[in-house]
RNA sequence: GGCCGAGUGGCGGAAUUGGCAGACGCUCAGGAUUUAAAAUCCUGUGUCCGAUAGGACGUGCGGGUUCGAGUCCCGCCUCGGCUACCA
């Protein structure tokens, strides 16, 4: 075997770890550990993307450079395997979702493995594996027995909930009401997408523009009884922990963002009946501010209560439970027609065209308890339901979304905030209402509070509706309590059971299934198919399973399943102690592994999956489930890998080219700008291909500019790359290598064939500077050499382990591979090749391309994996130069270069300088104002 | 619209604190080897002027700070990602 054949290798080394158990992991650490985590992939159908080797590969350096420094590392790896799309193969195909799934992991797990990452595979997990979900189950149940208790700031067992006595009074049943309003697991009516067509429920995702993706059919938003988990209670906590972890400011602003606390206040206005206004005053005057208000009244929330003497309107939202309270008889046909058509629209429709707002009037009139003035109460859908308190007061001189619709509906417009002088805001303009402004400025018609600035009114009239029993502090949240039941078979069944009555009817009483009889595992289905209710698959079970019987009780089963999510909300525990039974992680272990210390992934998760991981585990560690109050220590995000670069151009009718430039495109295609007439995209190679200025063109019609950019891979622009067809062609060791070398991990990079041969061509040069590539069998090098090594070589190996090591501590695994580069350039024009050089080298190389690594270290003398040997250490001494090179600069320009002692003093480098021959001739003339001289580093003249 | 990130040769990218711009790789060109090709090895490869020596320019654009700016400050432009009426 001369030559470099990675295929032999890259099996036999593989086959080598799992005999062996190389990267078997102790149930417990025995040194400094080191938790490196990979996110949980979905094993789709299509296999690898080679957008998941990038993190892999990262992680699995740093694994393999931490073992050999010493650290006991845990690197697991399993799968997120519930999900629509086996479930959609289930419905189609008529065979149990269970069934593709396993043979999608098998797949995962072979393309994993041919690329050579060191797993402890032993720890392998699918959340739909019994044993697994079994765990979600039992954390679902914890959810279901906690409150939160906000005086604490901490989830507690619903055991603890204090009762008010005016509920204890009523009796058990509202009690056992009383607790159930406030776990953190809790039934509500959510709204769904309810599609009679094709007679299920259908996720966000698979409605578009309010029809079905499937069909085309009309979705309709009707409300349905759901699972939901109370993670707004946990929103400043998760908001405020973000600053004890080490994740990137970007990730961490985009969850603060998605938290999004605002405080400001609610207000109530009054809607009652005008003669009784004062005396409603009266009692609030009396009595406060009520923690729910009363029918004849309506709460709003602001940001901004400032800016009350200029609400000239009020919104509330469709959905608002005052609808038909306020709406006048004239008006309750107008009314009814908008709400209905409202339900038909998504959240996502209803902003998209955020520009043209809709409403209807009411007909009623409210009171501002401010000033007394009566405002209009319209309806809208500009006004979310599920927001604040779902209904606004409108402030159209200072708000954008108000003032546009005020214009639209010809509403006052009323200025209280002077913006002042300022640029890029008409202040007068802003004081007649003819332009928005939503900054801070000085209180204007605002009655006694005029001349406040709006930092300190927004204090002042809080104090003062506080006083008034009007109105109160608040604080909000965008984040919403998480909607956590699916209408679908593949997913976790809920260990939740509803009683029933002797008429079978269910009492309104539920229950947690017991955790002996744990888990709920799915039913066996006749098939998949929906059944035309908006209901869950799981209501087509039989009986057996559907209706148990316990302690002489009848009860059915919750029928709803849980989201994709929760299996990966508590996965990083399980790996700790992936097969115990009695207990979903051993607190021991846990103690030791916790938290992760590095965990890598693309960034479509960071907010979702983060915020409910770090809300569960905060919850497991409320109830003192684990020790560590986040789990992610540090997290990075891989940056996206693009197709390769593609050069594209315009042809019209007649094959005439037209240029990128000139052409634009609408719903109906492209056309060219100048005459409206149709053109086609043609695809162009390189050569066709010329640079001029900032852009490309043609190389033959430099008239006609051409596109040159990189796509997102997918499979409808067919620029997808398989990984199973990098490592048939160059190997897995390529292909780590050039996922690394293509730039910061953190980066967006393009993929380029040619640059995977590149990096194939410098593990062959690693492979000629060790083995004898002409001879029949595997044999040494001539070079390699048993000789002292000499001072050179030694200072070059050092210099290469100093930035290996360097580089791989900070993930910058693109410059050490530059070095290592750098290292085998230097050594192959070397005759003398000494053994313990090259061996030192073959392990600096070992994390980023394994298998050859072994390969080599076999062959220079080993005998078992150099997976465990200790990382080249690094002499410094070795490096010291006795000869520097310093530029001279005149004028901050390089002029000429001196060599001189490393160790020279600023003095004798001046004069060294000075003297310098190019120097002298450059500085006859000139005059030197100044000289600048950094030892070690550079000498500048300044010159007149 | 908002937020985040990024703009450096033909391409991907490199450049501790402000201190030799373009490491390393690809591409391309020339040469060696070969009957020939592949593979391999050597040389060159930012732009412009110049036969060479050498010189000028050069990190998206315009300003600024500094002896010195890819790096710091101010104002723009372009591209990418995320997000979208959150009162």
């Amino acid at each position: 075997m001369p030559r470099y054949n990675p295929g032999q290798i890259e099996s036999k080394w593989q086959a080598y770890w799992e005999e062996n158990q190389t990267f078997k992991t102790a149930e417990m650490p025995d040194s400094e550990k080191l938790y490196v985590l990979d996110m949980f992939p979905y094993p789709s159908g299509n296999g690898l993307h080679v957008g998941h080797p990038e993190g892999y590969t990262a992680t699995d350096i740093t694994c393999r450079f931490e073992r050999m420094r010493g650290k006991s590392v845990l690197h697991p790896m399993g799968y997120d395997a519930f999900g629509l799309p086996a479930e959609e193969h289930a419905i189609k195909t008529n065979t149990p979702p269970r069934e593709s799934t396993e043979k999608n992991i098998a797949n995962f797990t072979r393309q994993l493995k041919m690329l050579g990452f060191s797993y402890d595979w032993n720890r392998c997990l699918a959340t739909t594996d019994v044993g697994y979900f079994k765990w979600t189950q039992w954390i679902f149940l914890v959810l279901f027995d906690t409150w939160f208790d906000s005086e604490q700031n901490k989830g507690r067992p619903i055991s603890e909930l204090p009762i008010p006595d005016e509920v204890n009074a009523v009796g058990e049943i509202a009690v056992a009401k009383y607790r159930d309003e406030h776990r953190l697991a809790y039934l509500d009516d959510a709204l769904v997408n309810w599609c009679a067509g094709l007679g299920t429920v259908l996720a966000n995702e698979e409605v578009i523009d309010g029809r079905s993706e499937r069909g085309n059919h009309p979705v309709q938003r009707i409300p349905l009884r759901q699972w939901m988990l109370r993670i707004t209670a946990y929103a400043d906590r998760l908001e405020k922990d973000l600053a004890d972890v080490n994740w990137s400011e970007g990730i961490k602003k985009l969850q603060r963002d998605w938290i999004g606390s605002s405080t400001g206040a609610e207000v109530d206005f009054y809607i009652g009946d005008p003669a009784a206004y004062d005396s409603w005053k009266e009692a609030r005057a009396e009595f406060g501010f009520p923690s729910k208000a009363e029918e004849h009244t309506l709460r709003v929330y602001t940001t901004r209560p400032d800016t009350l003497y200029g609400a000239t309107y009020m919104v509330i939202a469709p959905e608002h439970p005052s609808v038909d309270v306020l709406t006048t008889t004239e008006q309750a046909e107008t009314v009814k027609s908008y709400c209905e058509k409202a339900s038909f629209k998504s959240d996502r429709e209803r902003t998209e065209d955020s520009k043209s707002k809709t409403g209807v009037f009411t007909g009623a009139y409210a009171i501002n308890p401010a000033n007394g003035v009566k405002v209009p109460v319209w309806v809208a859908d500009y006004v979310l339901i599920s927001y604040g308190t779902g209904a606004i007061m409108a402030v159209p001189a200072h708000d954008e979304r108000d003032y546009e619709f005020a214009n639209k509906y010809e509403i006052d417009i009323l200025a209280v905030v002077d913006p002042g002088d300022r640029k890029s805001v008409d202040r007068n303009a802003v004081l007649a209402g003819t332009q928005c402004f939503s900054g801070f400025g000085i209180a204007v018609n605002s009655g006694d509070y005029n001349g406040t600035p709006t930092e300190q009114f927004k204090e002042t009239i809080r104090e003062a509706l506080a006083v008034q029993g009007t109105g109160a502090s608040a604080v909000n949240y965008k984040l919403r309590d998480w909607l956590f039941s699916r209408q679908r078979f593949w997913g976790e069944p809920f260990p939740i059971l509803h009683e029933l009555n002797a008429k079978g009817e269910p009492t309104g009483v539920i229950r947690g299934v017991d955790e002996s009889d744990l888990p709920v595992d799915l039913p066996y289905l006749e098939d998949y198919k929906p059944h035309g209710r908006p209901e869950p698959p799981l209501a087509k079970a039989d009986d057996d399973w559907l209706y148990p019987v316990i302690d002489g009780k009848s009860y059915r089963r919750e029928t709803n399943t849980m989201p994709q999510w929760a299996g990966s909300c508590w996965y990083y525990l399980r790996y700790i102690d992936p097969t115990n039974e009695d207990c979903f992680v051993d607190p021991e272990k846990e103690k030791a592994w916790m938290p992760v210390d590095l965990y890598i992934g693309g960034a479509e998760h960071a907010v979702l999956h983060l915020l409910y991981a770090r809300f569960w585990h905060k919850v497991l560690y409320d109830r003192g489930h684990v020790t560590t109050v986040e789990p992610f220590q540090r997290l990075v995000n891989q940056g996206m890998i693009l197709g390769e670069m593609e050069f594209s151009v315009f042809q019209d009718e007649y094959l005439n080219w037209v240029g990128v430039d000139k052409v634009s495109r609408d719903n109906d295609g492209l056309y060219r700008q100048e005459d409206g007439s149709e053109v086609q995209l043609i695809k162009l190679t390189e050569d066709q291909v010329a640079k001029q200025g900032d852009t490309f063109v043609l190389a033959d019609d430099e008239a006609v500019r051409v596109d040159a950019r990189s796509f997102k891979m997918s499979k409808s622009r067919g620029n997808v790359i398989n990984p199973d067809e990098i490592v048939e062609n160059y190997g897995a060791d390529s292909l780590r290598l050039y996922e690394m070398f293509m730039g910061p991990l953190t980066a967006t990079k393009p993929w380029s064939m040619s640059g995977v041969n590149g990096v194939k061509g410098f593990l062959d040069r690693v492979w000629r500077m060790i083995v004898n590539d002409r001879a029949e069998s595997l044999e040494l090098n001539e070079a390699i050499s048993d000789k002292q090594a000499e001072a050179d070589a030694l200072k070059m190996l050092h210099k290469t382990i100093q930035a290996v090591t360097r580089d791989t501590e900070n993930l910058d695994f693109n410059t050490a591979i530059a070095r290592m580069m750098e290292f085998v350039n230097y050594f192959t024009k070397q005759n003398v090749r000494p053994r313990s050089v090259m061996q030192s080298f073959v392990l600096l190389l070992a994390p980023y391309a394994p298998h050859i690594a072994e390969e080599l270290w076999e062959l220079l003398g080993a005998e078992a994996t150099l997976a465990y040997e200790p990382w080249p250490e690094l002499d410094e001494s070795l490096l010291v130069e006795s000869t520097i090179e310093i530029p001279i600069q005149i004028k901050g320009k390089v002029k000429s270069r001196i060599s001189v002692a490393a160790d020279i003093s600023k003095d004798d480098l001046e004069q060294a300088a000075r003297h310098d021959e190019k120097m002298q001739e450059l500085l006859a003339d000139n005059e030197v104002v100044k000289v600048i001289v950094v030892p070690g580093r550079l000498v500048n003249f300044v010159t007149k």
